[in-house]
DNA sequence: TTGTACGCGTTATCAT
DNA sequence: ATGATAACGCGTACAA
């Protein structure tokens, strides 16, 4: 019996198959003895129900997609990884997919819910102003995760969110170093074109600057490079040489995230410089890797646990009707490590 | 129109279902015309094949499951990431699964094979040895991917694998630690209860040692904890503190993962010891990473995008019936960074 | 070249 | 409590 299916069941039990189906879906209206000799043929044969017929079937797939931009980010690794065994716990099939920076999530998702008839939409990383009229299409419920969404022109109603302020969080962090004594601060962040986290943790910068009524060195406004992964160490290496090369002086670097200022720091190690001694590097996530790097990496932790958690459980919830859209903004957690000091002004 | 379906479009082009099934999947028997016609009309209505139809049609889905073992290691996301490309390049859909270190991996492909009738799998970390009788049930050609496989009773015709010689890369880097005058030198490894490349990078540990004529201290091997993910910074962490602890005198530790390397570097540091002053620190894999710790991490670079490259293309060869089952080894590569010494004998 | 009709494996709706 | 049957959307053998 090379593939078993519902009939064999079926006839092994001498029921008919709507009988195997309400005992594999556990109705209520069957019988315990049928039941349980139902299952114990299920057993003996090894027997597991085809998913592509239950999905054709039912008017909704059991399948949630996760549309993640910017996967090289240990930050989004992590949070999959509980997302997944979330989703997997409520008997859904998580589809994992990786936007390139070059695509657009929202073509791509609109794709995979006619393909896969998804029940719901996750987006990790990636821009967070989206035409209004692309953002209609959905029909299925979606949520930004640690994105601060906004589509301007899309009520509030129609998606949920999860997310930090990433503004005031940015702010956060660059207070804190214009307090310490530093008013050369070189930040690195994403080309503010793409509407991304980027351009609102550049925000924060600009904020902390005009409120401590010190005016912005724009040549220390350093753009990340198209050439490699928007969030890898590679970038923010390649990035902090280029800025050490233009000689323009700083005291300090903020980079929108970790793995950028991992390699930031790899520059100016290389450039002969010491951390903090002569340079203070700052990031922003809060991931593992950060206490693993010497010296420690201050940063602003995002509570990605929660987030991850707090997202699918979201989800489900709209997903099942039972709670209208949310948008929940975190707070982040100014991590003060090593790799920061107080500077003589 | 909520949903449309093939008939829709064969309605509003005035033909049958079939033909428009046939423009779809490229079929060479249909006029030119009639095809644009259904394309355009495709384009319009941005009809996109319900996939749970086709893959209930098709005897096989065009589906791949990638099982990996340990997604905490870099090494695997960054192939996971290639494949994925590629997967997506064949137009066949990537099922990723991570498969915790308590789940055997087989039961959980046995399940997916049904469920989502695969057209083949891939096995990512995770042990090399399974019982033939469960090996055999997987109908649908399968690969190990980075685990040099040998499952004792099963045919090396029914299986593919792709991997470095695990045995005998280690042996190497063992080797070349023993040659700078090392004597005692730490390894970090798993259980060897559970066949996996560690028990393998171990033998050639030992091999080494043997070969030097020199005998082994067992006090300086070091398990892996459970409480943690395997292939943690975390981990390697952890067992080097408890190593620092037992007072056992060492001049190197020699991790099978590069990530339990950078673990390691922060636990002797934070004992106030300097690497590679004090103490010669290697790891396994080559990832990114270890360029961006300080100081640079010796280790063994695996052929991490050739190896990912050839899993996808192997497979697809075996699926396509183009080739047989083979077993591919690849050649590490030593690199000698900063993290190493050689040391007065 | 195109259309007709059936079946893939499952679930839901009716009867019984 | 159980059975018969239609339908989900698509691909394909066969007929035209």
């Amino acid at each position: 019996m090379e593939v078993v299916t519902i009939k064999d069941i079926a006839k092994m039990c001498g029921v008919a198959t709507s009988t195997v189906s309400r005992a594999i879906n556990e109705h209520s209206d069957i019988s315990p003895e049928t039941r349980a000799r139902i299952m114990e043929a299920i057993e003996k044969t090894g027997f597991i129900p085809n998913n592509s017929a239950r999905n054709l079937k039912r008017t909704e797939a059991k399948s949630i997609a996760v549309l993640v931009k910017g996967i090289t980010n240990p930050l989004f690794s992590h949070m999959i990884r509980i997302i997944e065994e979330e989703i997997e716990a409520q008997k859904y099939t998580l589809v994992l997919r990786h936007v390139d920076s070059k695509e657009d999530e929202i073509d791509v998702a609109l794709t995979l819910i006619k393909e896969k008839r998804l029940a719901g939409l996750i987006f990790m990383g990636g821009e967070f102003v989206h035409s209004a009229g692309k953002l209609e299409k959905i029909t299925v419920p979606y949520i930004f995760s640690t994105i601060s969404a906004r589509p301007e022109e899309v009520s509030e109603s129609t998606y949920s969110s999860i997310a930090v302020d990433d503004r005031k969080e940015s702010k956060k962090m660059v207070s804190y170093l214009l307090d310490n004594g530093h008013r050369d601060i070189a930040i690195i962040t994403n080309d503010t074109l793409d509407h991304s986290v980027g351009q609102l943790r550049m925000e924060g910068y600009l904020e902390a600057y005009r409120e401590h009524g010190i005016a912005v060195n724009k040549r220390l406004i350093r753009i990340l490079s198209d050439e490699y992964d928007q969030y890898s160490m590679m970038n923010g290496y390649q990035v902090t040489k280029e800025l050490l090369r233009s000689k323009e002086p700083f005291t300090a670097i903020f980079c929108i995230a970790d793995v950028l200022a991992i390699g930031a720091c790899r520059a100016l190690r290389e450039a002969g410089l010491l951390i903090p001694k002569d340079v203070s590097v700052a990031g922003f996530d809060g991931i593992e890797l950060g206490d693993f790097v010497s010296p420690r990496l201050t940063t602003i932790r995002q509570p990605a646990e929660q987030m991850a958690h707090d997202t699918v459980q979201c989800l489900f919830e709209v997903i099942g009707g039972l709670k209208e859209h949310r948008h929940k903004t975190y707070e982040g957690e100014l991590l003060i490590k090593e790799s920061t000091k107080q500077i003589a002004t």
